[in-house]
DNA sequence: CGTAACGCTGTAATCGATTACATATCGAGA
DNA sequence: TCTCGATATGTAATCGATTACAGCGTTACG
């Protein structure tokens, strides 16, 4: 049953002619005149052969995969951009290889040794908090440019990036907020050293001062993105001295996080407080109350920067493309959303 | 700067020694003497040679990755059992590849070409909705003791497979709200012709004739798996003229969807309707309110899956291990569930 | 008619590793 | 001293494809 898989030469053999003539009828049918070609053809037929992938690979110098290299494999938000990649290089040449940059395996490896090793192409970074050695090993070895970033991005380096218009998401989430009447707006950020972070605060920081909000200093809090880090910061919120009526997250599941432990402070949303999250991930609409959110869309996120790799990989120059590609953003109003207690709309 | 990569040749060169005994030192360093162990060495540190493996694979006959299917990436619950096989697989000789069957793409292919391209080893399914043929494909070529499921898996099919202990879930689930005084107990269903839908259906069915509970075929919904066929059902349920007084979901999603629904349609849980999930999904225990499901642990799943995997790659005979393996999963009671309006819990 | 150009095909080198087999050296035991 | 075995190393075949180069037949054109 179980017979040797065909060889280029049982195809030769069985169509009597070379593997040259075998290869080319194959991969590059316009050498071959028609006789031959379906000649092979009915020999690739009669012996079930396939291509062997990695003899190819071996005499082309390249491996036929990419990596994905995520900061959390088990996060939805980075495996609806996976999905989006995965889709693009379904139908191409390249396998999608993954990697998980927070197991701590990984630690001790280095990453440009997917590229030594020849097990890979080409690369998508979901994670900005690649370190600068990384990057500098990547540089050494020439395979800086064929890397690409998709969501987070590493600030100042050269290699193109896929990502969500952020400042016009964090700008949108406090007119939204400022429209409604509310004055007095916390932040709850990302993990320190994040890219996204930094871009969703300061944007609001500005905008609250390009509207001459109040600020103060306790109402920017730490998160890091998770649940749990939304919980935390109800507790902080509930027992503030002046309180504020509305709160940014810098995720969703900070936000549904956050709305969970104001409730159990006895505070509702959106009567007491109102909050918006980020991302607008599935869950949002079905969060109690329905999240008032930003939508950025993971999965073309994913396909964008799966379209830039095989650019680059099908041997298009570094140029051809804009180094900072924006996908759009959308305010989604939802119930989580209302006037502060006793305003109006004005 | 970017030089041609060093070769086993430069080595042997550097090191003044012959390609066979860098290899030897490399791979089976106790079959040579010591001195040549570290001439080796050093040629390797100045050469700054790295293996390539798409020599290497070609040369053992082997791919060096292995695949993971998932019947869709972007969902939460499949990407944390690829996290744990992902983690498994870190520090092993194999690559981890993906593949989604959602895409359209996909269809034209058969999956063992994956097998007979040389490109992956073995494969770790998620997805137990595999056709016959892809499975006679697999038979007939000689890969089929290379496969493992996990989470779910094929009937009848001769597969090693890990899976959670779902009749003992849904068992747990209804005793639970027997126990609480529920005895009008409603079912809303994974997706039709799901491994899963049909023994947490079964297994619930069985349990609640166990108990001499009330069955009524309008009790039993369809849905699946996903926040909209829960929201969905919240409608049907809210307009039954003889309501049940509690929910067993197939998944989390539902749960959360029947729950937001339920609430639109002005029914509060637990007070009018008890309501249980099923997964733990981290965002559970934040919900509102905090969601009674079944705990899966989803990274043991894969990690399991992935050490059945790697036994059977290392060359472990098919019936070293079990052919299933249960593991085990714990019911999580938390605020969504309750006695029933005008019951004492007995 | 000679020759250049073109189309098609075959021969053999090549990619970079592993490993079967041969060989050399050395020590132990008869 | 001779032989046998163990140990260490080298030579060269091998994995299965691609492709440079050469060869050959046919056609076109001056």
């Amino acid at each position: 049953m179980t017979q040797k898989p065909a060889t280029i030469q049982d195809v030769a053999r069985q169509a009597e002619v070379s593997t040259a003539t075998v290869s080319r009828a194959l991969s590059n049918p316009n050498l071959v005149s028609e006789k031959t070609r379906e000649l092979v053809a009915e020999a690739v037929r009669i012996t079930g052969y396939r291509l062997n992938k990695a003899a190819r690979n071996l005499r082309k110098q390249q491996a036929g995969a990419v990596l994905v290299l995520t900061p959390n494999l088990g996060n939805p938000f980075f495996s609806q951009i996976l999905a989006g990649i995965s889709a693009r290089f379904a139908d191409s040449e390249f396998s999608v290889l993954v990697a998980d940059t927070s197991l701590p395996e990984q630690d001790g490896r280095r990453l440009v040794d997917y590229f030594l090793d020849s097990r890979i192409d080409g690369m998508i970074s979901l994670d900005g908090g690649l370190s600068a050695d990384q990057l500098v090993e990547f540089e050494k070895n020439g395979v800086a440019d064929r890397i690409v970033f998709a969501c987070e991005w590493v600030q100042d380096a050269p290699h193109p990036s896929v990502r969500s218009d952020n400042a016009f998401g964090a700008r949108a989430v406090i007119r939204h907020l400022y429209d409604l009447g509310h004055r007095k707006i916390a932040h709850i950020t990302g993990p320190k050293g994040n890219v996204l972070t930094r871009i969703r605060r300061e944007t609001m920081l500005e905008e609250r001062n390009r509207l001459g909000l109040p600020t103060r200093e306790d109402w920017v809090i730490r998160g890091d993105f998770s649940l749990e880090s939304g919980h935390a910061a109800a507790a902080k919120i509930a027992e503030m001295a002046e309180r504020p009526t509305a709160v940014f997250c810098a995720s969703d599941m900070v936000a549904i996080g956050l709305i969970s432990g104001l409730r159990e402070a006895g505070l509702s949303v959106p009567e007491d407080v109102s909050v918006v999250g980020f991302d607008d991930i599935e869950m949002a609409a079905f969060a109690s109350p329905p999240l008032t959110t930003i939508r950025q869309d993971r999965r073309t996120l994913g396909t964008c920067a799966a379209d830039r790799l095989l650019a680059r990989l099908k041997g298009k120059p570094a140029g051809a493309c804009p180094q900072i590609e924006l996908v759009d953003v959308e305010l989604i109003a939802r119930g989580s959303t209302a006037p502060p207690r006793g305003a109006e709309v004005r």
